[in-house]
DNA sequence: CATCATCCGTAGCCATTGCTACATTTATAC
DNA sequence: GTATAAATGTAGCAATGGCTACGGATGATG
């Protein structure tokens, strides 16, 4: 008989549908975080933001308006839209529990900051539930 | 004078390098694993246990081929290089710490085996000695 | 209002990782 | 040994996200 190997296709599959959103949440994340801080949201903010050139913003930009999740015309700044925002507050509600996840782990800032932005979205519902719990 | 925008871009980047090797730690361990369950490792294992066409294996064995990572040869297995092995070895060592924590967190193993595919690629040192701890 | 610096768009390149379709090699069955 | 099945390779396409180089638009300065 041959020797059965363990099914583990799920969790690859499931990790790469993941990381297929990760950009789209990091966009919307920083969109709300800039226009917070500096009351708009331009493109080289995020270029600058994410370290990456206007080049790779500007067409990131352009596909996350496609799926409705930001609103921009040609130089002019970023929005989000209302589906954008809704994302936007839910990714950061995660991320913020993640990074304090760590922290109370035992974890200093920079590290946590770092692993944080990562780990963020390989967190489901489950895996949030029990950090949520930890933290209390 | 100017708000001051909090200096983000070192976690972006450090996550976009730790993606970067990703793939290259997955297919490591992955090759351990079923060279240890089924005495050696094709190319058709590989893309059943990741869930992909045995054309995207191919050509990410070859890369990881000159990186010296794998070694094969046409229609023969692929095996781990010293250096393969090597971090095969850290790689899985991590992944079962990172399985365990989430476990001991209270996360059902389904959940924590999906979570922890993607998560382990994002612990650092740090975070990693803190699961460490956290498990003692 | 003309100039200049900054911002942004476009063209075009590369690497990676998905895929299907088809060819070839290897292993199995008869 | 030959026919068939299975495994692997090759060709070629797409999407994504990096980049540089260049040119046009916008806004500030004088
Ligand atoms: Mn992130
Ligand atoms: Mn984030
Ligand atoms: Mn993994
Ligand atoms: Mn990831």
């Amino acid at each position: 008989m041959k020797k059965k190997i363990k099914a583990r296709s799920v969790p690859f599959s499931q990790t790469r549908s993941r990381h297929a959103s990760e950009t789209a949440e990091d966009y919307v994340e920083a969109v709300m975080e800039l226009v917070e801080e500096k009351g708009e949201c331009r493109v080289l903010d995020l270029a600058r933001y994410f370290n990456v050139s206007h080049v790779t913003v500007s067409r990131i930009v352009k596909r996350l308006q496609d799926e409705d999740l930001l609103y921009t015309k040609p130089y002019k700044p970023v929005e989000l839209t209302a589906k954008g925002s809704k994302l936007a507050k839910r990714v950061k509600e995660r991320h913020l529990i993640v990074l304090a996840f760590l922290t109370k782990l035992g974890v200093d800032k920079a590290n946590a900051e770092i692993d944080s932005e990562g780990i963020e979205h390989h967190v489901g519902s489950k895996t949030l539930a029990a950090m949520k719990n930890f933290l209390k």
